[in-house]
DNA sequence: AAACCTGGAATGAATATTCATTCCAAACAA
DNA sequence: TTGTTTGGAATGAATATTCATTCCAGGTTT
């Protein structure tokens, strides 16, 4: 047992006398905007306002620090999509809340967003993706949310017969998309924009109504 | 006037004898999967079978070689999307058709594919989208083709009045997420597939006709 | 031969990691 | 209370490694 394992929330961070929480914050807002390799330990000493060395009296090395990171980051992602989540809801309100919840952490917490995202298109995470640990990580055993929404709507031909990996494309990829560019500057995303977004995302995924079905 | 600002075709590269394709290759290749930061010069050398010093008569230093290679690969796409482009169609037939493009390429060219998307995830490339400079590069004032077909899609009430950036979230956003899984292997992406996909992103963006207007 | 290329060793700067030392707050002793 | 001890936390200089770039001895082309 030594001080690596030690778990605290992400919560509990960036006060003075925190110094964990300052080197986990520090390494999120840089490598958010840099990447792994563009941020040096150096670099994240500094901005934690911390010395060098004492990263290493809370980490192993470089890896396990961004490691653990993403771990907490997406446990936070998941508690956040889930928040008030609703499954006995009708299959829309359903797929809109789990949507919302992306925006709303992407929106809050931008630099958790483009870390996981930097995490995402590393080849570590693309490891991760393949052995289906999007989203879920930890628990595979488990459904994700949002793939039972399809499977469940796909049953009740609500949503149309793509394959899984195709609907998550049609949902996540524009919210990604749309939450980058609020978060460089070049959308403001309020409220009322968000919610046709999650319309026109709906639109893609939906089955229409055919001419002859309407009464 | 130096050797470096020569200017070949991406397509005459790989042969033996052609140490400046190689090299763009091999450099394409890597950071396709590393990053700019993660593939070192070196690593660049050995893949391109070449010296690394060799790389210095050809490129001034690592950044011009990323940015020929970058302003080259971006070239080729948009020249890929436009091919056998009719801007008299009808807006979806437009649209599917430079979408299509999006997909051809991205299948064609995997390698390029992935480099284009760690270069606008860098913060350089953060900064050139600022500049909208996406998919147009090197002549900002013509619009984008996809600009246009949303614009006049719009005059015309075929399409959402959603902002530009929401527009091509849901059109690109989509489209690179399952690119990338179909070179990571995660989804085979065949001619039907992609129909529907593409199906599906005019279905996102489209204003659907209200039941009181069907005839 | 003259001009040019090439590979890879050499160089110095940057980086990750270690470690001897300092610091400090709490426990204890007077 | 006041001074002393002590053990873990913090530090940043020192070390080991990696990197981008330069250099050059030999090879190739013309």
């Amino acid at each position: 047992m030594n001080i690596h394992s030690k778990q605290k929330p992400l919560s509990t961070q960036g006060g003075t006398g925190n110094k964990r929480g300052q080197i986990i914050h520090a390494t999120i807002r840089l490598i958010s905007e840099y990447g792994f390799h563009g941020t040096p330990i150096s670099m994240i000493a500094q901005e934690a306002e911390v010395g060098a060395g004492t990263i290493y009296r809370y980490f192993k090395d470089k890896d396990a620090l961004v490691l653990e990171i993403f771990e907490q980051v997406n446990k936070d992602f998941t508690t956040t999509m889930l928040h008030e989540y609703d499954a006995d809801q009708p299959i829309q309100d359903r797929f809109i809340h789990l949507c919302w919840g992306i925006f709303r952490f992407g929106i809050q917490n931008p630099h958790e967003f483009k870390f996981m995202e930097q995490f995402y298109n590393s080849p570590y995470g693309t490891t991760l993706r393949r052995e289906k640990l999007f989203c879920n990580c930890g628990d595979s055993s488990q459904e994700l949310p949002l793939d039972k929404v399809f499977s469940t709507g796909q049953a009740q031909h609500l949503i149309k017969d793509l394959p899984l990996n195709a609907l998550i494309a049609h949902s996540i990829g524009p919210i990604v998309f749309l939450v980058k560019d609020s978060i460089a500057g070049l959308i403001q995303l309020d409220n009322s924009t968000i919610d046709s977004s999650l319309k026109a995302c709906w639109d893609a995924i939906s089955v229409k109504r055919q001419e002859s079905d309407i009464q």
